[in-house]
DNA sequence: CCTACCGATCGGTAGG
DNA sequence: CCTACCGATCGGTAGG
């Protein structure tokens, strides 16, 4: 019976509700949930039609409260994109490092980068990647510099692959425009792709990889 | 000198300026310029972020006059994309009978349509089927249900190519899957595609057919 | 097609 | 993080 008596000696919760301090802003799992209701929202309505009081209300705050977490509305956009980016990042280097024991040829490297970014795309929870794909338009040209710079980084192990498809004779097309022509065909599936139909992400990967790789010259 | 004698008799123009009904609203080429100018802000600023007054003032109008041409700015996005449509498959019927008398054979018709697909997407004057492409959300079903009616006479002339191609042993992935991919591959073009530094269309278009199609088995 | 205008919505802020 | 609020912008309309 503890919890009853002796006010200020409570032992739910030992020195009170955590403190948070200015610096502190960021951290804490309301900002996370802020940026997956904003995402959610800028993916299906776009930047523009998804107002702050749809994102905030989707999370139960009030309408001023998403200013407490980022400063404008295109911050809390620029900062989806970022974390979507991030993330794919990581998922990509951890789809490659797990498969890298088993030496993969060009076309089993091509087919793991495939499979993983329909994955990032398309996979549960894939708002991020979509928003910063079809809302590029709506960030500053500085956050865009930003943001290429995150994009570089997740595109530096296709080359490699593509160069070695390519001298393999696997490749029929320039390698770069090649990638422009394969990002843009994975990339589009995020268009018309349901989860709840149709091919599975395996199938996708399957497919794409049919389709952009011949036998060896 | 009558014309600056004689008042009622004036010859510059015989019967004073053409009257224009309520029934003729749509002719004229007012509503063309609205229709451009409307294809063009939408496509580089995106439905919502391209204001009625700028489009009206980009062709000399006041503020409230598109809503003479087009009962709502809805009515304008959507008519932007119907005219896209209805051009692209214009143009697309053009090419195919231009080259139908040197009997093409499955590939030589696949390079037509990717050609005249990028012309469409990324030619002079090309804004309109990017807005139909990037900006589907911002439509009515009801609206996306009779664009979807011209985007199927649009895709019909692709499926017996593609089928021709996938029999002779040059398509290497499953025929409905391989033309969303295309698709894909060729509408995301209009997202990186500079016409003023790299590649042509034609470049585009070889780069293209060369890395969907192989050699027959 | 212009003038003059309205109602609604929205991003953002002050102060607690 | 909420309450209460503001200024700006925007789509759209009446009336000529």
């Amino acid at each position: 019976m503890e919890t009853t008596v002796g006010g200020p000696t409570l032992t739910k919760r030992p020195r009170g509700r955590p403190r948070k301090t200015v610096l502190e802003r960021d951290d804490g799992n309301r900002r996370q949930e802020l940026l997956r209701s904003a995402a959610r929202l800028f993916r299906r309505k776009g930047f523009h039609a998804a107002s702050t009081r749809d994102i905030a209300a989707a999370v139960g705050m009030q309408s001023g409260s998403p200013f407490y977490h980022f400063k404008s509305k295109g911050a809390l956009l620029y900062a989806v994109m970022e974390e979507g980016m991030r993330s794919a990042i990581e998922r990509q280097q951890r789809a490659l490092a797990r498969a890298a024991a088993a030496a993969p040829d060009p076309c089993a490297q091509l087919r793991i980068l495939v499979r993983n970014h329909f994955d990032v795309l398309l996979g549960p929870g894939s708002d991020f990647i979509p928003v910063m794909l079809y809302e590029a338009r709506s960030i500053t040209s500085r956050q865009r510099a930003l943001l290429a710079e995150l994009q570089s980084q997740y595109e530096a192990p296709w080359s490699p692959v593509l160069e070695a498809l390519r001298t393999a004779g696997q490749l029929r097309a320039e390698v770069k425009l090649a990638r422009l022509l394969i990002f843009g065909s994975l990339n589009w599936s995020a268009q018309w792709y349901d989860r709840r139909k149709g091919a599975s992400l395996d199938n996708l990967a399957d497919a794409a990889i049919a389709l952009f790789i011949g036998d060896a010259a």
